[in-house]
DNA sequence: AGGGTCACCTGTCGGC
DNA sequence: TGCCGACAGGTGACCC
C-alpha cells in the first residue's frame, strides 16, 4: 500500500488492532525485512518482546508504533508490496509472510508483515524528542499533517531547480505523493510532469498542493487506491479509488476533461500518464 | 551540495 | 506452452 492514502489506512487499522497490546513473540522470517534493523532479526525480535504498543503514528509513507515507556519505536515501511495484516492465530502463512508478532491477550489475532518484493521492512528505533524515530528525520511533513507550512513548500518548491514532478517525489521536500498521486495532482492541475519548478508562479504552487490534499483526502475517504489485492488494510480489504483516477494507468483512454487520449511515458524507470492537451509539455530552454 | 541514475526483489502480463 | 522483456504503488547509495 505505498503512498499516503493507503499507508494512512493500514495506520488507521493498526491504532484500532494493535494499540494497547503487549508483544510476547516475534519472528523474523526473512532477513530482508529487518535490514534496517542494523543488529539483525534475534535482536529485533528479542527487543521487541515484552513491549506494549501504543498508538500507531506515519509521517508521508512511513509509519511507526512507539513502545510504552522506552524511548523506542517500530518503524514500518511498506516499500512497493508490503503489507501490515491482523490475522488470526492459526490463519495459514501468506507466501511472503516475512514477520509474525503474537501478543499476550486473547483477542485470538496476531500481526503479520507480508511483503512480496521485500522493499519495505520493520526496525527499531530511538525517538527524537520530537517523538520521531531518529532514522526518519529527512523526511518532511506530509500535506495532511497540520503543521505542514504551505508557504514555506511553495516557496522551496519555486526555489528547486528540478523538474516538477521529481521534486512531488522527492520525500525531503514534501512527503506521502508517490507515482500514482504525482499524476493525479499534475492532471488536475493541467500541468506537464516535466515543467520546470522554477517557471511554476506562487498561484500555481499553490493550487497543485490544494490537488495534492484533495486527491488524497478523496483516495483516503474510500480507503485508498487498490489495482489489486497486493494493496489492503489490515484487514486484507481494498481501497476503491482507483475508479476515481483521471490520469494514472489510462494510457490511451480518453481525458476526462477534453477527451483527448491519454498518453504514458516512461519517466525515471517508471511511467508518467498525462493528457497531452490539457497538460503541455514545457517549451524547451535553450 | 544537489540533482539524476540505478540497484534492490518477486511476480504478472503480453508478444512471439 | 515456454521464453523473454517490460513493467509494478519506493527508496537511497552512489555517481557527477
Amino acid at each position: 500500500m505505498p503512498e499516503l492514502p493507503e499507508v494512512e489506512v493500514v495506520r488507521r487499522g493498526l491504532e484500532r488492532w494493535v494499540a494497547g497490546r503487549t508483544v510476547t513473540e516475534v519472528e523474523v522470517l526473512h532477513p530482508r525485512a529487518v535490514r534496517r534493523h542494523p543488529a539483525g532479526g534475534a535482536d529485533f525480535a528479542a527487543r521487541l518482546t515484552g513491549q506494549r504498543f501504543e498508538v500507531a503514528r506515519r509521517r508521508g509513507k512511513y509509519l511507526w508504533l512507539p513502545l510504552a515507556e522506552s524511548g523506542t519505536s517500530v518503524l514500518g515501511h511498506l516499500g512497493m508490496s508490503g503489507q501490515l495484516l491482523v490475522q488470526p492465530e492459526g490463519a495459514a502463512d501468506e507466501k511472503h509472510l516475512r514477520i509474525r508478532i503474537r501478543f499476550d491477550d486473547s483477542a485470538g489475532t496476531e500481526l503479520r508483515f507480508v511483503d512480496q518484493r521485500t522493499f519495505g521492512g520493520l526496525s527499531l528505533h530511538d525517538q527524537t524528542p520530537a517523538g520521531l524515530p531518529d532514522v526518519i528525520g529527512h523526511i518532511a511533513r506530509d500535506p495532511l499533517d497540520p503543521e505542514f507550512d504551505d508557504a514555506a513548500f511553495q516557496s522551496a518548491l519555486r526555489l528547486r531547480r528540478t523538474t516538477v514532478k521529481r521534486a512531488l517525489l522527492d520525500q525531503s521536500l514534501i512527503s506521502g505523493v508517490g507515482n500514482i498521486y504525482a499524476d493525479e495532482a499534475l492532471w488536475r492541475s493541467r500541468l506537464h510532469y516535466d515543467r520546470p519548478t522554477a517557471t511554476l508562479t506562487r498561484p500555481r504552487s499553490a493550487e497543485l498542493l490544494g490537488h495534492i490534499r484533495d486527491v488524497m483526502n478523496a483516495a483516503l475517504a474510500v480507503g485508498g487506491t487498490s489495482f489489486d489485492s497486493l494493496y489492503v488494510n489490515v484487514n486484507g480489504e481494498s481501497g476503491y479509488f482507483d475508479r476515481s483516477l483521471d490520469a494514472y494507468g489510462r494510457e490511451d483512454e480518453p481525458c476526462r476533461r477534453c477527451g483527448t487520449p491519454m498518453r504514458r511515458r516512461a519517466w525515471m524507470n517508471r511511467s508518467s500518464y498525462f493528457c497531452p492537451r490539457c497538460q503541455r509539455p514545457p517549451r524547451p530552454t535553450v
